[in-house]
RNA sequence: GGGCGGGUAGCUCAGUUGGGAGAGCAUCGGCCUUACAAGCCGAGGGUCACAGGUUCAAGCCCUGUUCCGCCCACCA
């Protein structure tokens, strides 16, 4: 409630609601209440202002919407390319032959034209003695003006100055002293000065002007001319500038310092490319209409003596007019601009102008994370505001998230229609896997196209770390202590390695705003590290109970990581990681008041362990070879294999010794045996990687030709590889010019690769062999 | 008219300081293997929009062209 009063905008929201609802709305505004705590800082702003000289009240060109019957700022006009005409019109000269063209795609407006103005320097107009025209249908005597505003390259030069319903007219108007004649009224309709036009609505005038210029003749051409139309950002009519009495800020000086701040980056704005938009829009900005002629929202703090007409701004409503004592005075009837009391947000819901301990503590604040589209609307203002009331950004960062946009790549929006309604996605796919998506598709710098499959595929991967958690209760029935870092397996050494650079990762990718990058990062590590590998690698430890020493320890590692990984992924998946949370033995309380891992505190487990990451992938590569033939040569998972490595390294058939009952487990072997290189098995297919080459020996079974053709099509992806890297390393340009480090990692591979060849090769020739014997 | 962003696998998109082109989905082949068939294992697929330039080396830096999107603007 609080919150739809305080954004009086939301008023017609409220409306809308009520109305389906079925309520009848005839409101009035004495019953609207605002929050008296934000209505007392947002008069205390504008009085203080207003002393300051910072809001002024005049008669000016604003935008006016006639159907919502309201001022609206710049930033309310939606501008749309239209399709219109331009009409070329004769004005006859008073006292010499001839007429002046002009052009104009609002042919209504003349009836208030008060002068025709051309450049002081048109050599166009040079011999023209006319002082005057005579203003067409309206049949009055108009004056020839001269200012240098007028573009001598459009059309014939000469310019219709209709000072009360354009903007540019205006100020010309206001240079030459000219008189300013309303002829469209607040609703869109043609008043008494536009004379025998008066009632009509303003587009139904544009006809019959155009028509009565064309009977009289005065109509000399009108051609097709696209351009750039206002339209209301609330009810899409064409805006019209109008002439009335608004209340301005006057915002240079504030924006001044809003520039200066986030030039010397105390508030930064990511990604920094939205600053350069930041510093146009602050360096162009003109003074802000902040007054509404809407009755939803904070009622102006200004009352006008009926007697003597003085304006008195105060924090409450006078008695007596300082003035002249009279005790006749009314409030104005305006009320502000949203924006002008979502400006003071920062501060002004911390109980300003009070020094409450909120205020202290939350002003400023480290981030505001917002939408691009807010940026001028909200963000500068609560930058000039807070620089000017509370001497202070009131924030650090701005970090400006991408859009949501439809298939289409549209902004989404409520008039549009074009919404796609987040609850029903959710209940589509849940809530943690929409956020997560979000997260994933948040990359800085670009706009988000929603897509329905992206969202179904992180639905899996909640489904993955909820089944993951389903395993991993099977057996932690009960908290376990810390296993002893000094005497963990492979595998436990391996994950914990995995999971520091997974928080690594993930700090550093928050850290800079790259909510994908840290999405990706927990992504890969639960399923492709934590699942696909050690989940399955584990098992046999924990259904094997004749050593439950390693298996207490295993199970402590599990505990450990699989907590450590809640913690990472609750931001982004708040409602299942604190589910499982909930459900873990070891831990107590909501996650959500959780530690984020890595806060500090050293920690044993949690340590980067290369050597294990090493020895770990090398089992690894083992394992994917073994696969890749089962695959590549479609033997059956069922069918049990023996496999042979050869390496001559014995640090490396040592580890393969070791994890040879891991190897056999996940790779589905009947057995593995490790040896220094000897006799290659006859008939056999092979896997070759650094360090070693498997055999998989399948005696009667091998398909020769799927061999061959296996062999032959990794000869053709190291072929082309080698080829690139030969021709690098014979470059003396490469050798003598890149980085000892690069050149030095290129040799290797090149002699790994070398290495990998010349073995497949041998084992290619063999099997060719095979074939020719059979 | 000005400014900004983008064109990378069939689709949606990552790619941080220039040195091995990636993910998810989709596709193809094989699997109900004791958490998960919303799953597991394996595989195929790209002249990084186009044309030049800088560099030993360009998806990445520079110039131009082209297509798409967005924002801003008072040329009547």
């Amino acid at each position: 409630e609080r919150v739809w009063q305080w954004r009086s905008e939301s008023g017609s929201a409220i409306i809308n609601q009520l109305k389906r609802l079925g309520a009848s709305c005839d409101w009035d505004r004495e019953r609207f209440t605002m929050d008296e705590g934000l209505s007392k800082a947002v008069r205390t702003v504008f009085v203080q202002l207003y002393r300051e000289g910072l809001i002024y009240q005049g008669n000016y060109i604003i935008n006016w919407c006639p159907r919502c019957r309201t001022a609206l700022s710049d930033l309310e006009v939606e501008h749309e390319e239209l399709d219109g005409h331009l009409y070329h019109i004769r004005y006859p000269l008073v006292g010499q032959e001839g007429p002046i063209i002009v052009a104009t795609t609002r042919p209504e407006t003349m009836l208030g034209d008060t002068a025709v103005a051309i450049h002081p320097e048109d050599e166009r107009y040079k011999e023209l003695k006319a002082v005057s025209v005579l203003l067409p249908l309206m049949n009055r005597e108009i004056p020839i003006i001269r200012d240098d505003y007028v573009d001598m390259s459009f059309g014939t030069g000469g310019l219709k100055v209709t000072p009360a319903h354009d903007p540019n007219d205006f100020e010309i108007g206001k240079r030459h002293n000219l008189p300013e004649i309303k002829v469209i009224d607040d609703d869109g309709r043609m008043n008494e000065n536009a004379g025998s036009f008066q009632g009509l609505d303003r587009f139904e005038c544009r006809k019959a002007v155009v028509e009565a210029l064309r009977q009289k003749n005065l109509l000399v051409k009108i051609e097709d001319h696209k351009h750039g139309v206002g339209h209301c950002y609330r009810c899409k009519s064409v805006v019209e500038p109008n002439l009335s009495q608004q209340w301005f800020v006057k915002v240079g000086p504030l924006a001044e310092k809003a520039l200066e701040a986030v030039k010397t980056g105390e508030t930064k704005i990511i990604p920094e490319t939205w600053e350069k938009t930041y510093f146009d829009w602050m360096e162009n900005i003109r003074d802000w209409c902040i007054s509404r002629q809407i009755w939803w929202g904070h009622r102006i703090p200004a009352w006008t003596c009926e007697a003597c007409g003085e304006l008195v701004v105060a924090m409450e409503a006078p008695d007596t007019c300082p003035e002249c004592g009279s005790r006749k005075l009314t409030q104005e009837t305006d009320v502000l601009d949203t924006w002008f009391s979502s400006a003071l947000w920062p501060f002004s819901t911390m109980g300003w102008p009070d020094e409450t301990p909120l205020l202290k503590s939350f002003y400023p604040t480290a981030a505001l994370v917002t939408g691009f589209d807010i940026l001028f609307f909200w963000v500068a203002r609560m930058m000039m505001m807070g620089l000017h009331f509370m001497e202070d950004v009131p924030f650090k960062d701005v970090y400006i998230h991408a859009l949501v946009r439809d298939e289409n790549g549209q902004k989404m929006s409520k008039s549009k229609g074009n919404v796609i309604d987040p609850l029903h996605t959710i209940d589509q796919y849940g809530t943690d896997a929409f956020r997560f998506t979000l997260a994933a598709f948040a990359a800085q710098g670009r706009d988000i196209k929603m897509s329905e499959q992206r969202v179904e595929g992180y639905r899996h991967f909640i489904n993955k770390l909820w089944n993951a958690a389903r395993f991993s209760f099977m057996h932690l029935t009960e908290a376990m202590p810390d296993p002893d870092a000094a005497n963990l397996s492979l595998p436990d050494r391996w994950i914990l390695s995995r999971l520091r650079d997974t928080v690594e990762n993930v700090r550093s990718a928050l850290d800079r705003y790259h909510f994908n990058d840290a999405a990706g990062a927990l992504y890969r590590f639960v399923w492709h590290e934590l699942c696909d590998w050690y989940l399955e690698i584990i098992k046999p430890t924990l259904y094997n109970e004749s050593d439950p020493a390693a298996k207490r320890s295993t199970l402590g590692v599990l505990e450990r990581v699989l907590k450590e990984t809640l913690l990472l992924l609750h931001p982004f998946i708040p409602f299942v990681t604190e589910e499982i949370w909930e459900k873990l033995p070891g831990a107590d309380g909501y996650i959500m008041r959780g530690e984020f891992p890595l806060n500090g505190t050293p920690d044993p487990l949690l340590n980067r362990d290369e050597a294990a990451e090493t020895e770990m992938t090398r089992i690894m590569d083992v394992i994917t070879g073994i696969r890749n033939i089962r695959g590549e040569m479609n033997l059956a998972p069922s069918l049990e294999l023996k496999a042979l490595v050869h390496s001559p390294e014995a640090a490396v058939r040592s580890s393969l010794e070791t994890h040879r009952d891991l190897i056999i487990n996940i790779a589905r072997l009947k057995s593995l045996t490790v040896t220094e290189p000897g006799p290659k098995p006859e008939s056999a297919a092979t896997t070759v990687i650094p360090d070693a080459t498997v055999f998989v020996p399948l005696e009667g079974i091998l398909d020769i030709e799927k061999e061959t053709a296996r062999l032959e099509k990794e000869l053709g992806k190291l072929d082309g590889e080698l080829v690139k890297l030969t021709k690098k390393l014979s470059n003396q340009d490469y050798l003598g010019k890149a980085p000892a480090d690069v050149v030095q990692k290129t040799k290797d591979k090149h002699a790994e690769l070398t290495e990998k060849q010349r073995k497949i090769q041998g084992q290619l020739e063999r099997v060719r062999a095979l074939k020719a014997s059979a």
